[in-house]
DNA sequence: TTGGTTGTTATTAT
DNA sequence: AATAATAACAACCA
């Protein structure tokens, strides 16, 4: 799941679970979502924090503390959630946080590619963000411009490099283009002015409605809610959709639409 | 059993 | 130097 508008929707979790919470405990039921901190490190440096505001940039998530920072990725199955304590513990529930007021923040992850850091400082988080571009959500167009003049290579492949522009991934780089009537493997250098305004247009309009939702919704009118159909056709002209793999993901988009 | 999956990273190739 | 392709990571589902 987790794209930019999931990790935004997470931060929303955070701030209202755990914003200006104290630590009172916390439980790493599997370890194998720790990243460079051990078990008893992290509940060590944890223990008593209180929780300051979160804040995001592109998929990461930085929850910052009157002592040191958590860094969360979810890779692609994390998710953050706001439980009671006695509330029943899940399967893949890996970290628990249980804070003062009564609430506990869960970390739910069934595959574990990524997961949580300790970053000692607001150095250490930077050191942790270092290689991201500009958080794609608010990119002004000129900024767009900028990033992809000079750019070899195609547009989705530019589109999810979160060394360019930080937020967007696999989905939202297929509605993106579909709504930008652009395909997929069209390289960058190719694309005319009007095009590149429109998959600009496209970004900011896919990711307003998709934080709205927290996720990429899978309605039947955006390409994310056809793109699993057994059939998918193309939610404006309905033509069945083409499906393939551009910059090593499965990429979805319509022959017909997509120029 | 095999193939596929919204994430990143390291490695190799172009 | 940049980009692209691939496998690896881990777990599950069809």
């Amino acid at each position: 799941m987790p794209e930019l508008p999931d990790v935004e929707g997470f931060r929303g979790v955070m701030q209202r679970c755990a914003g200006g919470r104290r630590v009172d405990g916390v439980e790493v039921r599997d370890a194998g979502v720790l990243r460079g901190v051990t078990a008893r490190r992290l509940c060590r440096e944890l223990q008593g924090r209180r929780f300051a505001q979160p804040w995001r940039h592109g998929k990461w998530l930085v929850t910052p503390s009157d002592g040191p920072a958590l860094v969360w990725h979810f890779g692609m199955t994390g998710e953050l959630l706001c439980a009671a304590p006695d509330d029943a513990v899940e399967a893949h529930d890996r970290l628990l946080i249980t804070l003062d007021g009564g609430r506990q923040l869960r970390y739910r992850d069934r595959r574990k590619l990524q997961g949580v850091r300790l970053a000692a400082d607001e150095a250490a988080v930077e050191r942790i963000l270092a290689d991201l571009g500009p958080d794609a959500r608010g990119l002004d167009l000129s900024r767009f411009l900028r990033l992809l003049s000079g750019r070899r290579g195609g547009i989705k492949s530019a589109l999810t490099d979160q060394s360019l522009l930080a937020g967007l991934g696999n989905l939202l780089a297929d509605e993106i283009l579909w709504r930008a009537r652009v395909r997929p493997d069209r390289s960058v250098r190719g694309l005319d002015d009007d095009e590149l305004r429109r998959v600009h247009a496209a970004m900011g309009r896919v990711l307003r409605s998709s934080v709205r939702a927290g996720r990429v919704p899978a309605r039947r009118g955006w390409l994310t809610g056809r793109r699993d159909d057994a059939e998918p056709v193309c939610p404006r002209c309905g033509r069945p959709l083409a499906s393939g793999r551009t910059a090593g993901r499965r990429t979805v988009w319509c022959e017909h639409c997509q120029r």
